[in-house]
DNA sequence: GCCAGATTAAATGTCAGACATTAAAATGCC
DNA sequence: GGCATTTTAATGTCTGACATTTAATCTGGC
């Protein structure tokens, strides 16, 4: 493991630095041990709470877990779909909210890989798959229904669609597009949306699927994004007619 | 501020999980500064030590930054595209590399997420793109090109097609497909590749983009998968040929 | 000889206090 | 008023200690 010059970072990040690249890099294999803090603290000349706030660092990426006890100490952790997932999620969430991306950006993105995961989908859905679409379809119609409840519904049932394609680096990869950018759509278009012409656009889609016809769930998916630009367009002009009329009245 | 009750965690990490959420649920905001180390040690109750260990974790994730000096402190950090699309790179490739993903599920995946952004590129891509794409087909039509510059300029090559969506969101999403999908595959296929029929497909695709041909594109994208598969396939093959033969030598 | 319980050892988790370093703000001089 | 100096408040780092956890080892009794 090389060593670390003098340069303006914490010594913690290079340290940290040192050993990610090492796991990247293959020499730390899956399930092996880390050297002990006061080893590593020995080697790279530190005090031990300095690798320790270097280890939390690498904690934090789920690159590796530790364990206390005599045979304990830090190993490197294999990472599971499941933790890549939840990373993606927060990861993409916080990057729509920080940087101000406009609705038909986030929109396009979002249907262009769920289009992408459809025809797959259409060939190797589950009758799970299918069974799931239509249990939330049939939640989604509930009059009592919550706006969160929807949304969640909402998730599930786009969840199930790219789940069906039966491809995990793919289900990976859409997390972000699904379980954060959903909820955002839900968020701005809750107010002018109608549950009613939803849930007629996911009985399309599911009836697409359950009859396996790729060419008929693109074009069911392309009639559902239509509806949401069109939904978050009518938002948006009624708040500047909104704000409009709030000038005039105050001039 | 929550506080953490006697749970099996560590305190470092409740800490972190509750600033976390602090952030994500956006009572603190882009650029507030935290309070400082010493006055969050008394709200939480524990040394300073165990606090700043909470802290890199939030530093690890790029949720925060740190500055030091009178008027130091730690910040919320806006979560920039860079810094998610590295994160993104990194997670993708460990996720490959410790979970077994066969290379037909990678390849399929990688394949279904380019032709989604194949269309828009078509329609957007700028004389830059398609410049860019000119010139890594000339590089890696060149004799002297070493197997790690070939693959470099191959992802050089995707990310322009990607690129060229003008989607940002669409080419964070994608990171991890091209620029961690792509080496693997080159790993696995370098051996039984032709670089020329791969230039020629990769001809065909700048072609078809230049011509703002989407279906022309999506086909030819389609016969690269294609072509990729089967090196695969070749690879496979020849290397249980090779191991059969061995095991009959031996016996 | 073997098993149960007690002991030991090695590791991480946590704490307290100190000093070093940094960078902005306050101060003082001209 | 402008520039150099001092102050101050924060993070970065170190030392040393104690607490806690866990597995391995030792010990005593049957």
């Amino acid at each position: 493991m090389k060593i670390d010059p003098d340069s303006t970072k914490d010594l913690s990040a290079q340290i940290a630095e040192a050993i990610r690249a090492e796991i990247v890099g293959g020499q730390l294999i899956v399930d092996q041990r880390l050297p002990s803090e006061a080893e590593l603290a020995d080697h790279f000349e530190v005090s031990r709470p300095t690798v320790r706030e270097a280890l939390k660092r690498l904690a934090a990426q789920s690159l590796i877990r530790t364990q206390r006890g005599a045979t304990g100490g830090a190993f490197v952790n294999r990472l599971r779909f499941e933790d890549a997932y939840d990373q993606q999620v927060t990861t993409a969430s916080l990057l729509l909210s920080m940087n101000a991306v406009s609705f038909d950006v986030a929109c396009e993105a979002r249907y262009a890989l769920e289009r992408a995961c459809a025809p797959l989908s259409a060939i190797r859905r589950t009758p799970d798959h299918l069974a799931t679409m239509r249990a939330e379809i049939h939640r989604q119609g509930q009059p009592g229904l919550t706006d969160e409840a929807f949304c969640a519904s909402d998730v599930t049932f786009h969840r199930a669609l790219v789940d069906g394609a039966g491809n995990k680096v793919l289900s990976y990869q859409l997390a972000g597009a699904v379980e954060a950018m959903q909820p955002l759509m839900n968020m701005i278009t809750f107010t002018a949306r109608s549950r009613e012409a939803i849930v007629a656009l996911h009985t399309d889609i599911a009836d697409a699927l359950e009859a396996q016809d790729a060419p008929k769930t693109d074009a069911s998916l392309t009639k559902l994004e239509a509806y949401t630009r069109e939904l978050a367009h009518c938002v948006v002009t009624a708040r500047a007619a909104a704000a409009k009329a709030k000038e005039h009245k105050t001039a």
